[in-house]
DNA sequence: GACAATCTTTTTAACGTTAATATCCAGGAG
DNA sequence: CTCCTGGATATTAACGTTAAAAAGATTGTC
C-alpha cells in the first residue's frame, strides 16, 4: 500500500480529501458516510469512520455553509443591561442557551444594534446578509413586533423567549408563565393569613406585567379578597417605595405585597425600614426574578425563579424543530416558575439573625 | 446598454459577479475595489463602489472565511455563572465586548465547556478545527495558565482580560487595577479619620485577590497604620459575616473594614446589622465590583466600579493589532476602576431614610 | 518607432464541501 | 447471452471569494 499523502495536512486542517485518501475512497463518499449513512455500504462506511476518527477529521463549517447555505449559527441580540437592572437573568440565559446551542450541534453568534427596533432589524438584515444564519432567537417579544415580522417575512427560522402576545399560533415561543407566578404568591401570602394584598406592577404597556397582575387577581378572586390596592409603576427601586408608602398609608392598610419584581420589593423593604415595620413579620413582600440581591438582603426575599435553563433548552429545541421542517404546527411552550420563599414572606421570628443565603 | 443580469439575486444575496456585471468590470476588479483599493484606477473604483452601494452587496463572509482562512469571528468562552455571585460583570462585559468586536469588523461567537482548562482547551481545539477563529478572548488568566500556552503553542492571536502573573510580557492582555482600587478605598476611609482598617480579601491562592491586597498594605504602611486586622477566606456573604465578627471582637476592634468583594462586604454589612451598628456612622465598610446589590441596599454600599467598556474596546483593539501583525510588541493595559462612594463609608447621619439610589 | 517600465484589468485556480449526475458492478429475468 | 435493475461508488460542478499570474493599456526613454 503506497503512501500516496505528502505531508499530513498544510494548516493543521484535515480535509474531507485527505481522509479519502487513507481509506482508499473518494470524498463524496466520506460526506456521505457521515451525512447520508445509508448511502454507503456498512463495511465501507465502517472504514471510513476509522479513518475520520484516525485523522481526527472535523468537516469545516466555513466550506459547508458556502456549499448548503447553512451556517450552524444561531444568532442572538444582547441589549444593553441598564444599570438599575438587578437581574442576573440574561447572563444565565445566555450561558444555557449557547450551551443548548452546541449540544444540538450550532454555535451562538452575537450581534450588535442600535437601540430601537429598527436598528435592531437593521443588525439582523446586515448579518443575513453576510453570512448564512441559519435561525434567531429573539427576546422579549411584544405584542406587534416588528421583529417578528421581518424575519418572517424572510423566511429565517426563529424562536422567541416571550409570547407574542397576539395570540400568533405560527410564531415558535418559549415563556414563563407570569400569571401563575403571581399566583402561587399571592396564594402563599394567604396561606399565611394574609387578607389586604396590594400588588405593585408594571405600567399597563407591558404585556409582562399585565400578565403577572392577573395571577394576582386570579387568586385574590378566588378568596374573594377586595384588589383595590394595586400600583403601575416604572421598575425602579424608588416606585417601589413610593408606591408601598401609599398602599400602607391607605384606610385599610396592606399586610402583604406582591410585586412584579425583585427591584420593586427592595423598595417595598426600604419603604418598611423607614416607617420601622419588619418585612415578614409586619408586612410580607414577594418579589419576582430571583436576582442575586434577593438572597442576599435580610430577611431574604421571597421570590420566583424562571426555569430559565428549561427555557434556553426549549428555544434550541423549537428552532431544531423548525430547521428539520417539522411539519408540525411550531412549538409553544409555558414553563412555571419556581416559590423561592424566603423571610420576606414568613411570620416567623426575626430572621436577620440567620444567614439567609 | 443592454440589461444581461438576469433575475436579482438567486437567494437575496447579492454577489461579487453581480456587482462586476452591473460596473462592466471583472469580479476581481471588485474584490480589489473594496479590499485594495489603490489596485484599481480611481475612476473604476468609483463606478464600482456606486454598484456595491446601488446593489447592497455584502461580502459573504463563509466564502471569505474558506479562501482566506480567516472568518472575522472571535471566540469567548462564558463561564457558568455561581449561584452566589452578584456580579452584572459577565453580562456588561460580553455586551460591550460584542459591541466593541461588531464595531472592529468582527463578530463574537461563544463556545461551550466542560468545566476545567482541559475541557475549555478541549472546546478551542475542536472550534478551531471546525471553523477558522481569528482570535480568542480569554478571562481570569492565572499563573501558568494552560489555556495561553495551548492558544500560543497553535499560533492563535488571543488577548486576555486580566494579566498572567507571571510576567509574560509576550502576552497581551487588559486588567483592572485592583490594588489602585483598594488602595483608594483604603485612603478614602483613612481621609474620614479612620485608624484601625481592617481588609478582608480572598485565599492565598488568588493572585487577584492577592493584588487587592496589596493596594490595602499600600495605603496603610503610607500612614503607619497596623495591619494586623486581615482575613483571607472564600468570597462568600457567610465568610464576611464571620471575618467582620472576628475583627469586631479584637480588643483593639476595627472602625472600617475594606474588602474584596461585594459579596463579602455585604456579609459585613449583615454582621453589623446583627451587633446593631450601623454601617457608615458606625464602622466604614467598601466593597469592590459595583453589583447591582450595592446600590440596592441601605445605605448604599462604596464600592470600586471597573471600566468594563473600556476593557472589552481595548480588548478588541488589542486583538486588532495583533491580527494586523503588528510588530511592536503586546499591548498591556491596566485601568483604573473608579471609587464610587455611598452611605457605607461616610459617617453623615442615618442615610437609611434617602433613597440612595 | 521600438522597448521597457508601470499601471490597470482580466483570467485562472483554489479554499472544502456536497447535490446532482454519471459510472461501475452484481444479480435476476427473459 | 443480453438486458435490466438497483446498489455502491466516483466524477463533475458549484457555492462566493481572492491570491497569483497573465494580459492589456499607458507612459516614458533613447
Amino acid at each position: 500500500m503506497q503512501h500516496t499523502n505528502r505531508g499530513p495536512a498544510p494548516h493543521g486542517h484535515v480535509t474531507l480529501v485527505q481522509v479519502a485518501q487513507r481509506a482508499g475512497v473518494s470524498a463524496q463518499s466520506v460526506s456521505n458516510a457521515l451525512n447520508n449513512p445509508d448511502r454507503v455500504a456498512p463495511e465501507t462506511r465502517k472504514r471510513i469512520l476509522a479513518a475520520v476518527e484516525e485523522l481526527g477529521y472535523e468537516p469545516n463549517l466555513s466550506a459547508r455553509a458556502l456549499r448548503n447555505r447553512s451556517s450552524s449559527l444561531i444568532a442572538f441580540k444582547m441589549r444593553p443591561s441598564r444599570p438599575d437592572k438587578a437581574s442576573l437573568l440574561m447572563d444565565d440565559f445566555l450561558y444555557v442557551l449557547n450551551a443548548a446551542a452546541v449540544e444540538a450541534g450550532y454555535h451562538l453568534i452575537l450581534c450588535h444594534a442600535e437601540d430601537g427596533p429598527a436598528g435592531e432589524i437593521k443588525a439582523y438584515r446586515d448579518l443575513l446578509k453576510k453570512t448564512s444564519i441559519d435561525a434567531f432567537v429573539l427576546a422579549e417579544t411584544h405584542h406587534n413586533d416588528d421583529r417578528v415580522a421581518a424575519l418572517r417575512s424572510w423566511g429565517v427560522p426563529f424562536a422567541s423567549f416571550g409570547r407574542s402576545w397576539d395570540g400568533d399560533d405560527s410564531l415558535a415561543w418559549v415563556d414563563v408563565d407570569g400569571r401563575a407566578g403571581t399566583r402561587a404568591a399571592t396564594d402563599h401570602v394567604a396561606a399565611q393569613g394574609h387578607r389586604r394584598i396590594g400588588h405593585i406592577g408594571w405600567l399597563a404597556e407591558s404585556e409582562l406585567g399585565q400578565d403577572r397582575r392577573e395571577g394576582w387577581l386570579d387568586a385574590c378572586r378566588d378568596r374573594e379578597l377586595e384588589t383595590d390596592l394595586q400600583a403601575a409603576v416604572v421598575d425602579s427601586l424608588e416606585a417601589g417605595r413610593q408606591a408601598a408608602h401609599r398602599m400602607l398609608d391607605a384606610s385599610r392598610p396592606a399586610t402583604a405585597l406582591v410585586c412584579a419584581s425583585d427591584t420593586l420589593a427592595l423598595g417595598v423593604m426600604r419603604a418598611l425600614h423607614e416607617r420601622g415595620l419588619r418585612p415578614g413579620a409586619d408586612v410580607a413582600i414577594t418579589g419576582y426574578d430571583d436576582s442575586p440581591t434577593a438572597a442576599l438582603v435580610s430577611p431574604g426575599l421571597t421570590t420566583l425563579r424562571q426555569p430559565i435553563d428549561e427555557v434556553g433548552r426549549q428555544l434550541i429545541q423549537a428552532i431544531d424543530n423548525l430547521m428539520a421542517g417539522d411539519p408540525r404546527e411550531p412549538q409553544h411552550v409555558l414553563l412555571e416558575p419556581e416559590l423561592v420563599v424566603r423571610g420576606s414572606s414568613l411570620p416567623g421570628p426575626r430572621t436577620s439573625a440567620v444567614p439567609t443565603s
